[in-house]
DNA sequence: CGGATCGAC
DNA sequence: CTATGTCGATCCG
């Protein structure tokens, strides 16, 4: 029996090509190589226009590469281990608050459509077949798996590669069905189990595990169903058999993995009981327990991964596929184990392109990511680099989030060619009327619709429009798509626009907040900050220019202008009551809503409820009564006392860069900002340190809310932590030895003058803290404080950090600095943060990143978010 | 905000 | 005979 399963799992090529990605070798005969298939692919693919865009895309990548390549070149020495220290103290914190205590399991149904229709139609078990059509698949079986036939696969390729695939239309009904099965049983493990798709889904077993210890073997013990069995027999339970490929045992087709059920059991199967089994209470053996009750219910097979947090369950999964679990102990030693040389692909949220441009960098696996940390975070946005670090010290989330509250909804539909703009319209409303269907089962509204289109050469170009009040019905998102459509059509014409696939969107939904005050009373109205009807007011345009951003205002232009113009010559034509009123109405619907928010505006003078207002410009609270009042006031604030209004809030965040680069920004809003590069961040970064320590942690405070769009003036006291200010005592320090050497720092000359000097410029005797060792060094010169640095830094005391953060040093060798590699930035990682949660901003980096993105939209604009 | 891009399935 | 999907999230400018 032990053999014939050992035989059994490493002669079936399925699990064996699976688990390798590939087939190269190894195989059958009558498979394909990967060289044959990577030719036939190409043969069927040359010359179509999916291939041209293809390459197309190729190449930006490539660019991109390039670019990060380029700005690796000029990254030195002293920034990577500059950078490689805050990243070690990082990690340090990041060890301390890994968390191991959680059980979590991912399952994952093997080749599920394809499975449920080799269970359901018996004439296709040992043939190769796959679920789709001939112009995509959705999956394939293991048999089909050795041609090479693969999901996301065209069918008329596949073809080509197994012309005996079978290829069976999808039929989402059945699978929601056995979909719906599976989950019945595992919300006995986790009644809070997060489903992802039809075919997979996470546990928290750490509840169940806990309870589990003081059950009886009778609640552990599960029956063979002895009922499908016999059907099975009949049926033929050698298909059966067969569809499970490479003989695992007939009836509960598990385990395979090396610790059989059969070693473990004798024991424990209760002699009375026939056709029984039981399991025992460890993660392994609830899993088990798990897939077996999953087989017999439904005759079909998963693969689970146990591990500490999703990351690694998830990651864990796929290592025994299929049919197979295994499991990373909650160690941290042996997550760091399954990382070593695990290929970074591998991991949920790395995807073709982060892999490519990674391995430009020379990482292929997840500990070479460790080791190249400090070059990430100086090429990579900071969530970017920050993911990179939590995949290569195993980090995850531990909790089974409840997925927030979605942030958009889409349909989309590929055709073959449209031309006809009638057509397309025509579609364009069924879409519409199909998004606004669903968006209506869910009872949202969004405020962003935007459409997508794919023309015939695969070119995918969107168009967003964002209106004033949100759309849910077919009527309203379809005035805004076709005004889009509309668009897209005339700006090619005379020629048709020729697309094959259109796409909607609603987004910018409201938050829970936000509904309760579309209730609208002015108040809220007023208090929440949100767009005032501005724009809509201006005469001599309609309403539906405001409707999509195609009139001619430039669309970068400033927000300020357009609002304050708007304003003024609202001011001269109405009174400041109707200003209010007018305000509040909503555009196109006006005449409805108009008399309503009259209607409410009239009920809100009348009552004496509400007296307290918050102005939406100076934010300051004005206790007025009456309406007039408050609008005189806000006028002036708009008018007058704006700017300087302003610029003291500016001075209050206590940034000098921000009162000296306060007008200019005002004025032309298109501050070099956007044309920063990485490098110039790094001047950014060292600057704002520069200042004390204290004014960071009350400028990071004071953005931080701005953004936030709740608009509280009170200042906060700082809460940065007391190793977050240690490092940015150490970040005052650094900045002034590198501007030395590297001439970036030389060409914003300003970020010294401002701030940065003030460290060293009148005192030629400093008592400085050598940032490496932390000891203090009498200094009479930077000169020789830099020395001082120097050699700590040759001594090779990175390294000792690292060992005291007891880092496996073999797993993670991490040589210092040599191995500069350097990329190109841009690339963006765009997995959802499944990170721990961490607290604050701990980062130097980070907090004067979030400061400067904040400084730098700090415009009067912002008071209108 | 708008547009493009990435990744999962 | 042809023929390469759908969705949500994120990030930069």
């Amino acid at each position: 029996m032990d053999n014939m399963k050992k035989v059994g799992s490493s002669s079936c090529s399925d699990g064996f090509l699976l688990r390798m990605g590939l087939n190269d070798n190894k195989a059958g005969m009558q498979d394909l190589d990967k060289e044959k298939i990577n030719k036939i692919i190409m043969e069927a693919t040359k010359g179509s226009k999916f291939y041209e865009n293809e390459l197309k895309k190729d190449q930006q990548v490539n660019q991109r590469i390039e670019k990060m390549m380029q700005l690796k070149e000029k990254i030195t020495t002293q920034q990577l281990l500059k950078a490689q220290l805050q990243i070690d103290r990082l990690v340090m914190e990041l060890e301390q608050s890994r968390n191991l205590s959680n059980t979590i399991v991912h399952i994952d149904m093997d080749a599920f459509y394809a499975a449920v229709e080799m269970r359901d139609n018996p004439e296709l078990k040992e043939k190769p077949i796959a679920v789709g059509s001939m112009s995509m698949l959705s999956t394939s079986n293991y048999h089909a798996r050795r041609f090479g036939v693969r999901a996301a696969m065209p069918g008329f390729i596949a073809k080509k590669l197994c012309p005996h695939l079978t290829i069976v239309p999808l039929n989402f009904e059945k699978y929601g069905k056995v979909s719906k099965e599976v989950r019945e049983i595992l919300t006995e493990y986790d009644p809070n189990f997060m489903p992802m798709g039809l075919d997979e889904a996470y546990l928290n077993i750490t509840e169940h595990l806990e309870e589990r210890l003081n059950w009886s073997e009778d609640k552990r013990r599960f029956f063979y169903n002895t009922e499908s069995t016999a059907k099975k027999d009949k049926d033929g339970i050698n298909k059966s058999a067969k569809f499970n490929e490479g003989g695992y045992s007939s009836s509960p087709v598990l385990f395979e993995d090396n610790t059989p059920l059969t070693d473990e059991l004798p024991e424990q199967i209760a002699p009375s009981v026939e056709n029984s089994v039981v399991f025992g209470t460890s993660a392994e053996e609830v899993v088990k327990e798990i897939r077996f009750r999953i087989e017999q219910k439904t005759q079909l097979t998963a693969s689970a991964g146990i591990a500490p947090n999703t990351m690694l369950a998830k990651m864990c999964s796929d290592r025994n596929k299929p049919n197979g679990q295994c499991r990373i102990a909650p160690e941290r030693q042996a997550v760091l184990d399954f990382l070593k040389d695990l290929p970074i692909r591998k991991v949920p949220g790395i995807g073709k392109v982060t892999e490519k441009m990674l391995k430009a960098l020379g990482i292929v696996t997840c500990s070479e990511l460790y080791q190249q940390r400090a070059l990430l975070s100086l090429l990579f946005s900071e969530a970017s680099w920050r993911h990179f670090l939590d995949i290569s010290l195993g980090l995850g989330s531990t909790r089974l989030e409840k997925d927030g509250e979605r942030k958009s909804m889409s349909t989309e539909r590929t055709f073959s060619e449209i031309n006809r703009a009638e057509e397309q319209y025509s579609l364009c409303r069924e879409l519409c009327r199909d998004l606004s269907q669903e968006l209506q089962k869910e009872g949202l509204k969004g405020k962003t619709v935007t459409l997508k289109l794919k023309n015939v050469n695969f070119e995918v170009k969107t168009r967003a429009s964002t209106v004033l009040s949100s759309v849910s019905t077919e009527e309203e998102i379809f005035a805004v798509a076709k005004e889009l459509l509309g668009t897209e059509i005339d700006s090619v014409a005379p020629h048709p626009l020729r697309i094959r696939l259109m796409g909607v969107r609603v987004s910018g939904f409201l938050s829970e907040e936000e509904k309760k005050y579309q209730q609208k009373t002015i108040t809220n109205f007023l208090k929440s900050g949100k767009e005032i009807g501005f724009l809509r007011l201006q005469p001599g345009k309609s309403n539906q220019d405001y409707f999509t951003k195609n009139s001619e205002s430039s669309p970068r232009g400033s927000f300020f202008d357009k609002k304050r113009a708007a304003r003024q010559l609202n001011s001269e034509n109405l009174s400041p009551n109707e200003t209010v009123e007018k305000q509040l109405s909503h555009g196109r619907k006006s005449s409805s809503n108009f008399v309503e928010e009259t209607r409410k505006v009239t009920d809100l003078q009348n009552s004496n409820v509400c007296t307290i207002f918050t102005c939406p410009v100076c934010f300051e609270e004005q206790s007025n009564n009456n309406l007039e009042e408050l609008n005189r006031h806000i006028d002036e604030c708009l008018n007058g006392s704006l700017v300087k209004d302003t610029m003291e809030i500016s001075k209050n965040l206590n940034s000098r860069e921000n009162t000296l680069n306060f007008l200019p920004q005002f004025k032309n809003e298109k501050v070099d900002e956007c044309q920063r590069n990485k490098t110039d961040q790094l001047a950014e970064t060292d600057h704002s340190a520069s200042t004390s320590d204290n004014s960071i942690s009350n400028s990071t405070e004071k953005f931080t809310q701005m953004g936030s769009a709740k608009l509280h003036r009170e200042r906060e006291p700082s809460n940065l932590s007391d190793i977050a200010r240690n490092m940015c005592m150490k970040q005052c320090l650094f900045p002034k030895r590198i501007s030395q050497d590297d001439d970036h720092f030389k060409k914003t000359k300003y970020t010294e003058e401002t701030s940065s000097s003030r460290f060293f410029e009148d005192k030629e005797e400093n008592v400085l803290i050598c940032p490496v060792c932390n000891s203090e060094q009498k200094t009479t010169s930077l000169v020789s404080f830099n020395r001082h640095v120097d050699v700590c830094l040759n001594k090779g005391l990175i390294q000792e950090l690292t060992e005291k953060n007891d880092f496996s040093s073999k797993t993670y060798n991490m040589e210092n600095s040599n191995r500069v590699g350097g990329l190109s930035r841009g690339q963006q990682c765009t997995n959802p943060s499944q990170g721990t949660k961490r607290s604050g901003l701990t980062n130097p980096q980070s907090v004067s990143k979030k400061a400067k993105s904040s400084n730098s939209k700090c415009t009067i604009e912002m008071f209108f978010r």
